[in-house]
DNA sequence: ATTCGGTATTTCGTATACGAAATTCTTATT
DNA sequence: AATAAGAATTTCGTATACGAAATACCGAAT
């Protein structure tokens, strides 16, 4: 559908390569990126690291301290409350939109969106469940036909992805997240913009207050479990 | 108040100059960036500028041809559309958090935002008002106390003064906006959130109202005034 | 004159090279 | 043994080099 780009650089291959690591936890808040080591695993020049770096530094996915190369920015409570407090206003609003504008043949598509969300449950799959969490919402972005709401929400997933993992971990959790995603898409698909955009508002707020409590079973910072293998 | 950051690499600053050069209309939309041609102007070896293209081209400020090199992105007036129908929910939304999160000495900082704006309509500075009009918004992203608002307000304002020289290039417009953000003020520091964010909305209403009529004359694409001078 | 084919040139992406700053290691001194 | 100075090493930012792909140029054939 989109328009065809058969050439993906090194910089953006190494750049969704690297990206993909953080949001995983491959590599952990804090961790240092060191280029010849990326390079050499990567089998390319550091050049394109350099580069890659350089753009996941515009977006604030790493930082510079200071002292020598950049690491994996630290993501704190207070982001996460950010992004969400965003989300509850943008999300709803992308809905309304999308009640609006939705073409008769999403039918299909939101059938195996929500297909998909309840297999990856049933698989226990945290991963293919998180791609799935992923596409109900960037669907619902396309169908606002508002690119930038779109990109807006692109910069964010990432740093979201960190913390859902952790949330989805519960199953209970996990069901009432699709079953919300049930509620929202019958009501897209009946046009009903204003109990989309509720059962949205409501969705938002709960997954707020779950992130909240996950990452902070004792008032404390967040803990991330950031599994990081790291293979010689 | 930020922490410092002594080291602008070259990369950074090669950014800044061409996000500037796209925003100001040196660097018409469609015009191909030569790698060589800025590398050469600015003193410095191809290798930043490729970098520093590479971020631009991540964040759609310059797009892949399928041939040589990078273009400026057009933008069209949908997009323009898609930022101020985003803008109409984030802008009251940061409006309202800022009226519940303002400091107690934001008066000041407010009287001196809004006597820049006057000064600069009197002045007839397009540059300098597009400066103040911006950091009358930003203060009051920096008031929501929301980080991502800020962030995601940030990948918009280069588009945004693409189009806003064009507006404001009409004094009337101009003041009218000054009054309105005059009263977003007002309302803002007597701490009444409904009205300040009902004032905001309706000067995004009327800034995307505008920005149409000013940039599609006889219902055509968007033209801009994009003087470019490249001197030997 | 126009068009086609081939050669020269431009220009990009990536690799490699190099100098500087920071870090680590070593060793001498207390 | 602890510490400080300085040498060796790491590692980054940037410059330069190189090959490949695209574009421009140019002459011959129609």
């Amino acid at each position: 559908m989109d328009s065809i780009e058969p050439k993906r650089t090194l910089v953006e291959q190494v750049y969704d390569i690297l990206l993909d690591a953080i949001c995983s936890g491959e590599l952990c808040p804090g961790e240092r990126l060191n280029q010849d080591e990326i390079a050499t695993r990567l089998n390319v020049s550091r050049q394109p690291v350099n580069s890659a770096i350089s753009i996941l530094k515009a977006n604030n996915f790493v930082r510079d301290t200071g002292r020598r190369g950049v690491v994996v920015t630290e993501v704190d409570m207070e982001q996460y409350s950010s992004i969400y407090e965003f989300r509850s206003v943008v999300e709803p609003f992308a809905t309304r939109l999308a009640a609006d504008r939705i073409g008769d043949d999403a039918g299909p598509e939101a059938q195996a969106i929500l297909r998909e969300g309840r297999a990856a449950i049933k698989a226990r799959d945290i991963k293919r469940l998180l791609a799935a969490d992923v596409r109900f919402h960037e669907t619902i972005y396309r169908w606002s036909g508002n690119h930038v709401i779109e990109a807006s929400m692109r910069a964010n997933w990432p740093h979201m992805l960190r913390s859902m993992a952790e949330v989805l971990r519960d199953p209970a959790s996990a069901q009432q997240s699709w079953d919300d995603h049930q509620l929202i898409m019958d009501a897209l698909l009946t046009g009903n913009a204003d109990a989309a955009s509720t059962a949205m508002e409501r969705h938002i707020g709960l997954a707020m207050e779950k992130t909240r409590k996950v990452l902070t079973p004792n008032g404390k910072e967040p803990v991330l479990h950031g599994a990081f293998s790291r293979g010689k």
